[in-house]
RNA sequence: CGGGGCGUAGCGCAGUCCGGUAGCGCAUCUGCUUUGGGAGCAGAGGGUCGCUGGUUCAAAUCCAGUCGCCCCGACCA
């Protein structure tokens, strides 16, 4: 590529509104530009890290068996109806009507289709196990797109999705992809760990992401150094042990706590810790209220409780509260509540003595509740958030929390879309059986971005090798100089005869202009030919990653560059 | 959807409080000079001040509405 024909508007300010690095990088590079909230152009040179990234994508998808298909955007609304997704998915799925005035939607993901797919022309498990996927554009009408292209409303992703008879199969399968996208995420030269998820609004019965620690990123991981134990907060868990001494039953009894509703204020008042309180929250779910039960130092982890109270659930509205427990929120309570609604109440509420809750009663609040005596939960599950430092669920140690990008979901199915779809074949004892499924996901935008969130420097973007647009850049500091130029474009064919991806800064710029470009756009490796080094034989070499200098002959260079290459691909090589 | 902020030239901003001829820097175009870390001089082009309505002799500026964008939260493969 010729710099002085690409186009690549680079820009020397900040865009205001960028706040993530990747964000703010990948405008001033010149890689993407927005059209609308959550959606954006692809210049030249975003579109070419983007294929790099589908090309480690597809190479290893294709390595695992993968068959690359193209399932269409369009959807008509009914195969949604069919599952009832439509319904889950609410407002986040584009809706539009066609000339006829049919309702259709854009694609969120492809589950419906593919199932479709499968029960239209899969009848025998022998022509199973089966993998598809594609890469393509998705559309989500998310609440707040936000953090550039971390989160958008169109974006390209890789869907791939498993098809087999049976749960072994779909184990094994799995457990495949779970390689491939080890591979896949090594390559790309990042970080990554793997947690255990939610499955949320894909259903299921496991699923795994893969993140990198990243301050951009929106979900929150816990982890244990020590072991490592990795979960999203969604679903992690510790270790705590009881911490309060035995004591002596006080007596139950009603106190007025005037104006005092939350645990804060009500701890304050009464001069009692705030972990003696039980935190009373009321969910509406798919069968009604429920009310849930944590620890007045706890918080309750709402993606914990969704499973409990099914797809539907929400806070309840201050006068669902008054009209279900006659009392306002901040002096709600389990006590005297067993019968008239379910409640969910905490494990690490189990057995606790003189707690004090909401008296069901405007203004007061009880003191002496004695957990499993003054009243009994509905059920104990575990429903807490966990946070830094709490013992580790498998060795004990401290665990971490951090930030984090998800770049990959791995899901497993099972039967909740074929069993609703009737995507069935027949076992080899002749028995009409669901399809066993499993779904895979990466988001290409993202992974890009995170790429350069991970590499990024004060001067901007430092590619791996293995991501980058162009590997090299070959800059004639002085276009008005014969013999730089002259050499720069015999190194340019001789590179390009490689196979390599190179640019030529032949644009008519003062050397810091193209210094500061070649820096921004994160070239990883700079072949700088100036007429003073030159007149001593010389061209200096300049790595990005580590800003290593050399001054080589000029018939060095191609040795040194193929050293660096071999170097910088070993990093991001996976493990066999 | 709740809270906050911002819309003035391609980009970054001032001007708005206190109404009175549309400004600055960068970028762009022309010419000359310059060429190892975002050049210098000289000249030039470019703006319905997001949009609609209102107040006023007069609105970028005041009032009302509306649209868009960003941030925090809610939500979320």
């Amino acid at each position: 590529m010729r710099l002085s024909k690409a186009f690549m508007p680079t820009l020397k300010e900040i865009p205001s509104d960028a706040v993530v690095t990747s964000h703010r990088l990948m405008l001033r590079a010149g890689l993407v530009r927005p059209l609308l909230a959550g959606v954006y152009n692809y210049l030249p040179f975003g579109q070419k890290a983007s294929l790099k990234a589908m090309t480690i994508i597809r190479e290893e998808m294709d390595r695992i068996g993968g068959q690359e298909l193209l399932l269409p955007v369009l959807n008509p609304v009914e195969i949604w109806q069919e599952t009832g997704r439509d319904k889950d998915m609410g407002s986040e799925m584009f809706h539009l009507h066609d000339r006829k005035d049919r309702e259709l939607v854009l694609a969120p993901t492809h589950e419906e289709i593919i199932c479709n797919l499968a029960r239209n022309e899969i009848r025998s498990y022998k022509e199973l196990p089966q993998i598809w996927y594609q890469i393509q554009s998705k559309f989500r009408d998310e609440p707040r797109p936000r953090s550039g292209e971390l989160r958008t409303r169109q974006f390209f992703m890789k869907d791939a999705y498993t098809l087999t008879v049976n749960y072994e199969d779909l184990d094994e399968l799995y457990l495949k992809h779970r390689e491939a996208y080890q591979r896949i995420f090594r390559r790309a030269g990042l970080d990554y760990f793997i947690v255990g998820a939610s499955s949320g609004v894909m259903g299921g019965t496991g699923s795994e992401e893969f993140m990198i620690e990243s301050d951009a990123g929106e979900d929150t991981c816990v982890l244990c150094r020590e072991c490592g134990y990795a979960a999203n907060q969604e679903v992690a868990t510790s270790n705590l042990k009881e911490d309060h001494p035995p004591e002596s039953p006080v007596q139950f009894k009603k106190v007025p706590t005037p104006g005092k509703r939350t645990v804060e204020e009500v701890s304050e008042f009464l001069g009692l810790p705030k972990s003696r309180f039980i935190k009373s929250l009321v969910f509406m779910g798919d069968e009604g209220a429920a009310m849930v039960l944590v620890r007045g130092d706890d918080e309750a982890n709402e993606s914990k409780l969704q499973p409990l109270l099914g797809a539907s659930m929400r806070p309840a509205q201050p006068e669902e509260v008054l009209e279900l427990i006659g009392a306002e929120i901040g002096f709600l309570g389990p006590v005297g509540l067993e019968k008239k609604v379910r409640i969910i109440a905490d494990k690490r509420l189990e057995g606790l003595r003189n707690m004090a809750t909401g008296a069901n009663e405007n203004e007061h609040h009880v003191i002496g509740v004695q957990v499993g005596e003054t009243f009994e939960p509905t059920e104990w599950a575990d429903v807490r958030m966990v946070h830094e430092g709490e013992p580790c669920p498998k060795c004990g140690k401290p665990l971490g929390v951090v930030r984090a990008i998800e770049l990959g979901h791995i899901f497993k199915l099972g039967t909740k879309y074929s069993a609703a779809m009737g995507a069935t074949v027949l076992d080899q004892n002749g028995k009409e059986v669901p399809i066993v499924m499993g779904s895979y996901g990466i988001g290409v935008g993202r992974l890009v971005a995170a790429v350069i969130e991970n590499g990024a420097d004060d001067d901007g973007i430092v590619w791996p090798v293995s991501m980058a647009p162009y590997e090299v850049v070959i800059m004639p500091l002085k276009i008005k100089h014969e013999e730089s130029v002259q050499i720069a474009d015999e190194l340019y064919e001789e590179i390009r005869t490689l196979g390599w991806d190179v640019a030529l800064d032949d644009r008519n710029a003062r050397p810091g202009v193209k210094f500061k470009d070649a820096d921004l756009m994160g070239f990883p490796f700079q072949v700088i030919i100036g007429e003073k080094n030159l007149a001593e034989g010389k061209i200096e070499m300049k790595r990005r990653c580590d800003s290593e200098k050399v001054l080589v002959a000029k018939d060095e260079v191609l040795a040194k560059l193929k050293q660096w290459r071999e170097e910088d691909l070993a990093r991001t090589l996976p493990e066999a």
